[in-house]
DNA sequence: TTAAACTTTCAGTAATTATTGAAAGTTTGT
DNA sequence: ACAAACTTTCAATAATTACTGAAAGTTTAA
């Protein structure tokens, strides 16, 4: 395979699977352009590479830097600002996994934890399944908390020889 | 706080977080009624208690049975179909996972696989960098995909003692 | 075999989300 | 203080994704 395909698949590949979760796809194609990229590149660098507008570049850019994936670099004598992305891919996972928890996971516990506050004088069936289902995603939700937490302090050998040991 | 209250307001949570993860927040919202629906539910029902088309009830309850969320339940002597969902939540989870990993992880690592075969006879800096980027990838959702199948294989309560007891 | 009762499909439309590009804003050097 | 070099913003527009509703399809019972 040659390289600029290969290169161009990698950025299509990364692009659908951030699109798939809910990332915009051009946020995830810029993030795997820094990924492959041997130096810093500037946002008209990053433009040219992926056809878009400047404004779209400097939007995903930002996203990504306030997503702790992507920090500016300034070279001395330059004015423009260069981008890195970081390279090591745990901590990408760790710096994904973070920021997904503190921007969808905890507003979901916040309510639920509302949600546990309803009335149970009368008890209808349907009182009654709501308040379990609740309850039973309080626990659930806690606990993925709890453990999330844990993992994301574990650096990566320690955490899969964990969960390799443990499960066998 | 009144029930009707807090049923609205977790139909429009798991929605929510639904599409912040890339899928319909419709599929979403149905998911929700028939998980705090103390019984089975017909397509009609649904339409109504979301106020959507027939048509977009029928396919995301589809939606939600090829994920093995949600399954058809037959009541003699009715001719309609009535639909429940599977209530324990870490089965839920456990389904989902499942799904995700079929459909977008298996994917990329097929991808990956092809990009290592990219030709490594000139060595220029941004080749180089694009293999180590795509080996460390390889590496780690390898090893992710063999966590995750193990993870699958185990009920809540090994899970989570598991991860309790060995990162502490 | 017919028709009522139901489910599915899908072309057209609506809603949402992403992008452009030009204007406004900022920083820096002289 | 100015202007060049750069970044940011955002209203207009484009692209994508989801929804509707009516027609077509299917199943069942008599």
């Amino acid at each position: 395979m040659e390289f600029n395909e290969a290169k161009a698949q990698f950025i299509q590949t990364w692009g659908k699977l951030g699109s798939e979760w809910g990332i915009n796809r051009t946020m995830a194609q810029v993030h795997a352009i820094l990924l492959i990229s041997p130096k810093a590149m500037s946002a008209e660098e990053i433009m040219n590479e992926l056809s878009i507008s400047r404004g779209n570049a400097n939007m995903n850019i930002r996203d990504l830097i306030n997503w702790n994936l992507v920090h500016k670099e300034l070279i001395p004598g330059d004015r423009k600002e260069y981008f890195t992305a970081e390279k090591d891919i745990w901590e990408v996972a760790r710096r994904i996994i973070k920021e997904r928890k503190k921007r969808e996971m905890e507003p979901v516990l916040k309510v639920i934890n509302q949600l546990k506050t309803i009335e149970g004088d009368q008890q209808t069936a349907e009182i009654k399944e709501f308040s379990s289902m609740i309850n039973q995603l309080d626990t659930f939700v806690g606990k993925m908390d709890k453990s999330v937490n844990l993992l994301l302090n574990e650096n990566e050998n320690k955490l899969f020889s964990i969960l390799f040991k443990l499960m066998s």
